[in-house]
DNA sequence: ACAGTATATTCCAACGCTGGAATATACTGA
DNA sequence: TCAGTATATTCCAGCGTTGGAATATACTGT
């Protein structure tokens, strides 16, 4: 993959705020959709891209649908979220607002009444 | 200016040639035009893109524009050049042999016997 | 004042990207 | 087999971006 793909994937701030919760562990389509508030067509066509780029790639869970991004990670797209993190934009701190809410989500969909099944949860590597 | 204003800028092949180039010095239209093989309107459309984030800015030299960078260095733009200046990809590759074709240029304007002006040459800190 | 050079801008058609609506697919449990 | 859930795909209209042709602008030297 040639570095304009990269910019031209990570240009859309939907498309990085993915890529920077997976870069911090699996998740499946419908805990983007409720951290990223948007809807599953939307979020869908872009992990369609983002797969087609092989940045991630997808596991099925029953019908779940499991996202990670692909080892080992893209070095320009790491290079990008290691200084995003540490920077001070508003999409950055967006960014890192993003991961305190996948904190969060993973806390709640342990606990038992939980609504998502277990092996997801295990595939997410949250329990 | 927000990241993914950048990345928009930099998904383009030319405009990371030219932020590539500048990066190394100031330059005029016409030097980019030669290095890059592209036509004036194109570059001189991507360089007011460029000028509008705040990423470069001009001087004119009686007919002649010199652009540079802004200083300080945009840092996402840095570390971005940073990176890409060691990879390896066709694009990286293209960046490295861009900085060459500047030396040559520069060691050609430097000659008395070039079409350059001499106030020119100076501005590009080559003489 | 005028011709020449370097560069910028306007106008416009082509093109790709985006996202919603509708629909399809894949799977599960009863 | 069927209803329900999660996700993917298709179709399509809207929208921004792109770059060439033509033209405008800014400057220089005569």
């Amino acid at each position: 993959m040639e570095a304009s793909d990269l910019y031209k994937c990570i240009a859309d701030p939907q498309r990085l705020r993915i890529l920077n919760l997976l870069e911090a562990g699996p998740l499946c389509v419908c805990h983007l959709q409720e951290i990223l508030q948007a809807t599953q067509v939307k979020i869908s066509k872009q992990l369609a891209s983002m797969k087609q780029l092989k940045l991630i790639h997808a596991a099925r869970e029953g019908t779940w649908m499991i996202y990670q991004l692909n080892q080992p990670v893209n070095a320009l797209l790491q290079t990008n979220l290691n200084y995003l993190r540490q920077a001070e934009c508003a999409e950055c701190n967006q960014l890192q607002q993003d991961l305190r809410q996948r904190g969060q989500l993973i806390l709640r969909i342990t606990q038992p009444e939980s609504e998502c099944p277990v092996s997801v949860c295990e595939s997410i590597g949250c329990c």
